[in-house]
RNA sequence: GCUGGUGUAGCUCAGUAGGUAGAGCGUAUCCUUGGUAAGGAUAAGGUCACCGGUUCAAUCCCGGUCAUCAGCUCCA
């Protein structure tokens, strides 16, 4: 028997026996990879340990502890679910049935409707299959095959499937008992693995995830090697929902969205300050980056719609009124008013790049069933820019804005994905324009260091664009801000400048949102911070709590100075014991809460309470005043 | 928009095998004047989402509508 050499992970070179599994090597290796092992990774391709080792070769074995390993499971978990549901249910027909970021999902189409206690069935059914511990072996067959095998069991979507792959790949099986699914793999060593199984929830989703399909049921669940890593899974999903906006928001009283306006979110006092903040934040920021700012009207004649294209490529997001016998619409972007302002003078070369920005409240009609607290809505203002300047210092202004987006982004501390969209099927311009566009960005991107991923076809429809994505609590991405490169609308406008040469030349123009929506960006906020904003943004910044009411006066004159001094102040005047009020102001994360008893009232006091840091002891007022204003200085406009 | 779930007091939720409802928190009033996460008493508060049907009788059963939740699709 001929041998051959594998280097391992930490660079020891081995000599085996070719054919040997890689089980087999990893049971060499130590008893304890042997049991920990899932699949293996041969030369950067993940395979079983089933399959034998042929040729030398480097070689890394792959737990629960790494994402391949993580997928593996819960990938087997996934045919483990079809396979307890196919005995349940018999007539089912399957569509796919992948590992997803923190678990897995399997795409069913069945006459039977799955309802929230199916799943405790099903699960009970999957934990009996683990305990069969079936091994889950590898079949490679020809196409015909293949197509014969579904195609006697009526698996008319897993055909489908088999006539899409590309000529020359190998068609793979995988079988555990009596069950058979069509798939590359790789798969953990047999169903036994899978040590701890969830079902979550049943959805609809559309075979191929197109409309045009016929809607399967979607069973997701989660698996884990170790019971305790799934509980603390899950403990940390329901933490999570605690900090869910909407929640927050309610118990907070920052915002509420009512019967009467399904997607138009009424916002509160509290909610109020936060916003405001924000603004003039965002203010402040743009003097310093040079933009200048405006305000467009809300609603305008149809005409400048069907001129700017939004007519024909976005009218079904739209809303129309009529004003004396005329069409109007109300804008769901801020864009074509901007143009309107660009031509109101004639330009000069030496004024571009010209940046003007604009707090614009857009309406778009989204489906009813996509709206999702301040995340997705039907009116929400965009904190939108136009920079209208000269081809030669595009790279140069998307720098600027890609610095501008960091200002922003640190001063909340949060982490952030860019995406490149690319042309879209719904489009204006030419191919040519969309090359030389799509590559400004990407330049951009690259010059700037940023790592990116490209979301083909998904640009707005005048322009690519780079989008910014930030996390929800339960790790959901929203699109925040977003940098789109147009070179259609100037020429839909006419737009000009006059250049050095004394002739007109035509503009190009960068539209560009940083917190994307302010509604967005709150929901974003709220979760991050689980409702416990820094003190610049707490709409309460300090609260006064007297112990009797024979500090009520006092207190009530403290507060008068700290609101002289631009501080966020109530005073708890209750007649409530201090711990109550302690309590409450704790619930409603209140920065600083300033106890405020006989002792503080002599002395010109106040005991601070510090949200995250408990009791900090007594301190001068001034004191207090002073720090409460360095704290918040770098945001204050 | 689609598939499935849900809709009872301001909030979180019980409940009625069909005979028009209850708790805790919150709110109001009173007692209590208390030093770092819930002092006590009393009271008010609901067309049981809306419209229609079945029934002697519907919050409950049936149909429709609306809203909402999860996901799909779409997007800031």
């Amino acid at each position: 028997m001929s041998k051959v050499c594998i280097t391992l992970k930490d660079g020891s070179v081995r000599e085996v026996d070719s054919g040997t599994t890689f089980a087999a090597l990893a049971e060499s290796i130590s008893r304890g990879l042997a049991k920990n092992a899932l699949v293996a990774k041969l030369d950067g391709k993940t395979v079983d340990l089933a399959h034998k080792v042929e040729d030398s070769g480097k070689v890394e074995f792959l737990t629960f502890e790494n994402q391949e390993g993580k997928d593996a499971l819960r990938h087997s978990a996934s045919h483990i679910l079809a396979q307890a549901v196919k005995r349940l249910y018999g007539d089912v027909k399957f569509g796919i049935g992948p590992a997803i970021a923190n678990g897995y999902y399997y795409d069913i189409d069945t006459p039977h409707t799955f309802v929230p206690e199916d799943l405790a069935k099903i699960q009970a059914e999957m934990e009996k299959i683990v305990k069969e511990d079936w091994p889950i072996e590898r079949l490679e067959v020809s196409r015909a095959e293949a197509l014969k095998l579904f195609g006697d069991q009526g698996e008319i979507y897993k055909q489908e499937l088999i006539r899409d792959l590309p000529e020359d790949v190998t068609i793979s099986l995988y079988k555990q008992g009596e069950f058979v699914d069509l798939c590359a793999g790789p798969h953990v060593p047999s169903t036994g693995r899978v040590k701890a199984i969830k079902l979550q929830s049943v959805a609809g989703a559309y075979w191929r995830g197109d409309q045009k399909n016929k809607m399967l049921q979607r069973i997701y669940g989660t698996a884990f090697e170790k019971k305790a890593d799934m509980d603390a899974y899950l403990t940390m999903l329901e933490e999570a929902a605690k900090r869910d906006h909407r929640k927050l928001g309610r118990e907070l009283d920052l915002f509420s969205i009512q019967d009467e306006g399904p997607g138009f979110p009424f916002f509160h006092p509290k909610g109020m300050v936060i916003r405001n903040e924000l603004e003039s934040f965002w203010r402040k920021l743009h003097v310093k980056y040079g933009y200048q700012e405006i305000k467009t009207p809300i609603i305008l004649h149809q005409k400048l719609w069907q001129q700017s294209g939004h007519w024909d490529h976005y009218r079904e997001n739209m809303y129309f009124t009529t004003i004396d016998d005329e069409g109007y619409a109300v804008k769901p972007m801020n864009c074509p008013g901007g143009i309107l302002i660009y031509k109101s003078t004639h330009h000069s070369y030496r004024e571009l790049p010209l940046r003007t920005c604009e707090m614009g409240l857009v309406h778009r009609h989204e489906l009813s069933g996509a709206l999702h607290g301040l995340m997705r809505v039907r009116a929400f203002t965009q904190d939108d820019a136009h920079i209208f300047m000269l081809p030669s210092q595009i790279k140069q202004e998307i720098k600027g804005v890609i610095d501008l987006f960091n200002a922003i982004y640190s001063t909340f501390g949060m982490s952030y994905r860019v995406e490149l969209s690319t042309k879209p099927e719904k489009a204006v311009g030419s191919d040519e324009i969309w090359e030389v566009a799509t590559n400004a960005l990407r330049e951009a991107l690259e010059e700037y260091g940023m790592p990116y991923k490209v979301n083909e076809g998904d640009g707005a429809f005048y322009g690519p664009k780079i989008d910014f994505h930030l996390q929800d609590s339960i790790g959901r991405t929203w699109q925040c801000g977003t940098i789109q490169l147009d070179m259609q609308m100037p020429e839909l406008f006419d737009l000009t400048y006059i250049g050095e040469d004394g002739q007109k030349h035509r503009p190009v123009m960068i539209h560009r949102t940083c917190y994307g929506s302010i509604e967005r960006f709150i929901g974003i906020l709220i979760e991050n911070f689980a409702g416990a904003f820094p003190a610049w943004l707490a709409p309460v910044q300090a609260k006064l709590l007297p112990i009797t009411d024979r500090q009520i006066e006092y207190a009530r004159s403290l507060a008068g100075r700290m609101k002289e001094q631009g501080i966020r102040v109530e005073v708890d005047d209750r007649n409530e014991k201090i711990g109550y009020k302690i309590r409450e102001g704790q619930l409603e994360k209140v920065p600083y809460l300033l106890v405020i008893g006989e002792k503080e009232v002599e002395a010109g006091a106040v005991a601070v309470r510090q949200r995250s840091k408990g009791d900090l002891g007594a301190m001068p007022v001034d004191k207090f005043i002073s720090e409460l204003a360095a704290e918040t200085k770098a945001t204050k406009a």
